[in-house]
Order: C-alpha cells, then sequence, then structure tokens
DNA sequence: AATTTTGTATGCTGAATAGCATAGTTTTTT
DNA sequence: AAAAAACTATGCTATTCAGCATACAAAATT
C-alpha cells in the first residue's frame, strides 16, 4: 500500500515543515501508519458531516476544500497543494466535518490517522505549534476572505480569486500562464457568483487586456491591474 | 489595578475552563499578571492592523469582533461573553490584528501578556489543547459563516443573526426578551445588510408575529419560526 | 466517425437588495 | 428642560446580479 520510495523521499528530504520537527522516532511511526492514496480528478476525499479519521497529506495534485449552500451553489473555501495538510480541523473540534474535499485532478495523499496524531502532540510541542500556527493562519483568511465575499463587487471578487490562483498555484514556465486549469463553475464557486457572471466578467477582463482566455487556459497579462481590481472591490 | 476580589473569584470558581487547566504555580502567575482594564460603550479594545500582545479576557459585559470591509460596512465576526477569550489568533499567526474588537456595552476585561500565555502553553500541554480547540471551533464557525452570509437571502440571514444573538445572550427572566440591546446598525453589520434592509425584515418579522419590537427590546415570540427561516434561507 | 454529454459564450428579463430622501422618534448632551 | 444628535421607520428609485434561453464549441463515450 505504502509507496516506499515517496514516501523516503519525503521524509528525508524534509519537504515539509511538519516532517521537521519531529523526532527520528516520530517519523519512523507516521512513516508505518502513512497511507498512501490516489484519487482521481473530481473525486470526494471527504465529505460534509463525515467523522474525520484522518490527517489529510497532498503529496501531488491539486486539491479544494468546499461546502454546499442552501442557494444551491457550492463556495470553495481554501485551496491546497503539494505539501499541505487538512482534515484535521473538524477532528480537534470534535464534531463532524462542516465542509468536504475533493481533487482538482489527479492526485496522490496521504492519510495518517489522526488518532496517532494527538498522540504525538501530546509529546511533541513542536507539533502542537504547528497546528495552532496553522489553524490561526486559516482563521485569519476565513474571516477575511467572508468580508470580501460578502463587500467586494463581482469584479473584486473575480480577480481576487485570479489572484487567489496565483499565489496559490503560480505560473507556467512561461511567467503568465496559471498553473491551474479550472472549469468556469468552478472560478464561479471562487468568487461567489453564478457560471454565467464568471464568464461575462472573465470576458470583459480579455477585453480590458488584463488576461487572455483560451479554453481553460488563463494568462494573466496585466498583474499589477488585476490586483488593483481585486484591492478595490 | 487589579481587583483582587473580581480575580480570586475566577480563580477560586474555576469559571472558566482555561483556569482548571493551569497548575497551582502558573495560576498565580496568571493572576500576577492579569491586568483589568474598562471599557466605554463603543469603546475599541484592539483595531485592525494592530500588534497583538495581549490574551482579552472578557469578564462583564458584551464584545464584538469586527472587521471594515471594501463596502465601507462593517461585518460582525463573532460575539463574545463572560468568560470568554480572544486576540490571541494574530499573536499566534504571527501577524497584526486582521479584524477589531469593540465592547458593545460598558464592559470589564482582563489582559494577560501573549509572552506569558506562550511560556505556559510550552510547559503545559492542555492549554495547548484548549487553543487547538478554540481555534478549530472557530475556523468551522467562519466558514459555515461564510457560506450562509453569502447564499442566504436577507430573511435567512436575519433570522440566522437573531438565532446567535439567542444563542450567545439569551433570554431576559421572561424568556423571551433577548438579552442584548443592539442598534439596527450593528444588527445589520451581523447580517450582511444595509440598515435599511434590516429596519425592513425586522418589520416584516413583527408583522407575521415571529418576534415584536419596542425600540432595540426584541422578543422572540416564535422562536421555531425564526430558527425554520434561518435554516431554509 | 458519429453521437451524446458537458462546458462556454452572450443576450434578455426579472428579482433582490442597495441607496437615498424624508419624517418622526428616541437618546444624549448641554 | 431644552437643544442637539443619533437612531428608526417607510417610501421610492436605481443598480447589481441571478435566472433562463439559445447557440456554439469541445470533450467524452459509443
Amino acid at each position: 500500500m505504502i509507496k516506499k520510495s515517496t514516501l523516503e523521499n519525503i521524509i528525508k528530504e524534509d519537504l515539509a515543515e511538519i516532517w521537521s520537527i519531529l523526532t527520528i522516532e516520530e517519523k519512523h511511526l507516521v512513516a508505518d501508519n502513512f497511507v498512501i492514496h490516489n484519487f482521481k480528478k473530481n473525486q470526494i476525499i471527504y465529505a460534509e458531516n463525515d467523522e474525520p479519521e484522518y490527517l489529510w497529506c497532498l503529496l501531488k495534485g491539486k486539491v479544494k476544500m468546499f461546502k454546499d449552500g442552501v442557494g444551491g451553489r457550492q463556495q470553495i473555501l481554501r485551496l491546497y497543494r503539494p505539501i499541505q495538510y487538512f482534515g484535521y480541523r473538524a477532528y480537534f473540534a470534535n464534531e463532524p466535518y462542516v465542509s468536504s474535499t475533493a481533487a482538482f485532478e489527479a492526485s496522490q495523499l496521504g492519510a495518517i490517522s489522526m488518532k496517532l496524531v494527538t498522540d504525538i502532540i501530546d509529546k511533541n510541542r513542536k507539533l502542537a505549534w504547528f497546528f495552532i500556527h496553522e489553524l490561526s493562519k486559516h482563521l485569519g483568511g476565513s474571516d477575511t476572505k467572508m468580508v470580501n465575499l460578502t463587500q467586494k463587487h463581482i469584479r473584486g471578487r473575480l480577480a481576487e480569486a485570479l489572484t487567489i490562483l496565483i499565489d496559490n498555484y503560480g505560473f507556467e514556465d512561461d511567467g503568465e500562464t496559471l498553473k491551474i486549469y479550472m472549469a468556469r463553475e468552478d472560478l464561479a464557486n471562487l468568487s461567489n457568483m453564478t457560471t454565467s457572471n464568471a464568464i461575462r466578467t472573465l470576458s470583459t477582463f480579455v477585453s480590458e487586456k488584463i488576461i487572455t482566455v483560451d479554453g481553460r487556459r488563463i494568462k494573466i497579462v496585466n498583474e499589477p491591474a488585476l490586483r488593483k481590481i481585486s484591492k478595490f472591490g
């Protein structure tokens, strides 16, 4: 089940902050309980109301965390890239998941039992701090996003979504093509608008020479302009 | 500066979860560094972009945490009652505050240096868990609120705001008068709508015999109906 | 290769809600 | 107690955005 090569790589190269703070014994404990799963494009990793059981570690691919609202629309809450962790919040809060996660594209993930994570936190102060820091960052981000989604106008929200994509996934080697190819519907779900409006607003950005669009390939031509629109709503 | 009686009371009676998990030595360390402050109605406790320094402990009164958005409107993020804690997130995230807090009414608060709190967390696992739990709860709440504010219609949002007030502050002895008296503007800021619309929608709730209103005194006459409106948007 | 399904683009229409004005009321200050 | 300031109520209008329909394009399936 475990692909030794990948895992050893992660441990040896300390690819992620979290590994560097574990003792040798803890690293091996985790390695022995680290199960690799492969998810197909759009496959659900866990769903709202499920009972949390694992800490998920994204090794390869892209993941979205989202929540279905009463409006029938799906709101994308956060995006993840390698190597980032998720799935722990609900366990720590001692409640079922309030959101779902799915792979944006074919992805490889590692699952570690939260029971084990908790045991290690009890012995390793640094891991406790890792999660305190992580949760604090996310909470600040969530509060900020709440206000942006409710108060910015459509152009500002879509511009913000595009900057989020830049900041999370960056550009291809040409330095301007977004390194994520998502459906207009997902772009809309990230920006709290209908698919129609995401398409319409993208078009106006094209006509304003802020971006160019070729199917799902989006080039950011004028990033300062984009960030300005995002900032001022 | 320290009002011994109040403080001793809190420590002795273990009024708050947090106290019961400290050792005797830690309790005294905190007590010696616990400074009581009094805030007037609407007085700012800390503001967005300030550098976090203290853990604030609300002893008496009511506090709102809010953020000013580009839309010019203030969004109320969370409400606090005695004995609850706030002000720690930004410090843990190692960043300036992203939101502000103010006293809703004349309030008494205790300030404890975050430096001290961090030192105690380093030695007391249980305190680390207290904050991990607290942050996790708040993050789930923030994510949920984000989707509700963006997807529920005005009636649903106002109904939700009223249920939040019920759940946070409860009723007067008559069992139906909300134990918080806030301006329509604050009610609007809690529900992401204009003051006009908060007033209008309150009126329709009155005409539907879900609530009665007498100035800032709001009686919840039909709580199940209110929760139903909140739930279904 | 043909067919079906899914996704994208654009126009038109209607609904939800924001903005503003005015009048009256309550609260605070002097 | 009087005056000023702040808050509340309600009507009218403007704007933003959602909903839907249609046409076309691309991708997936048979």
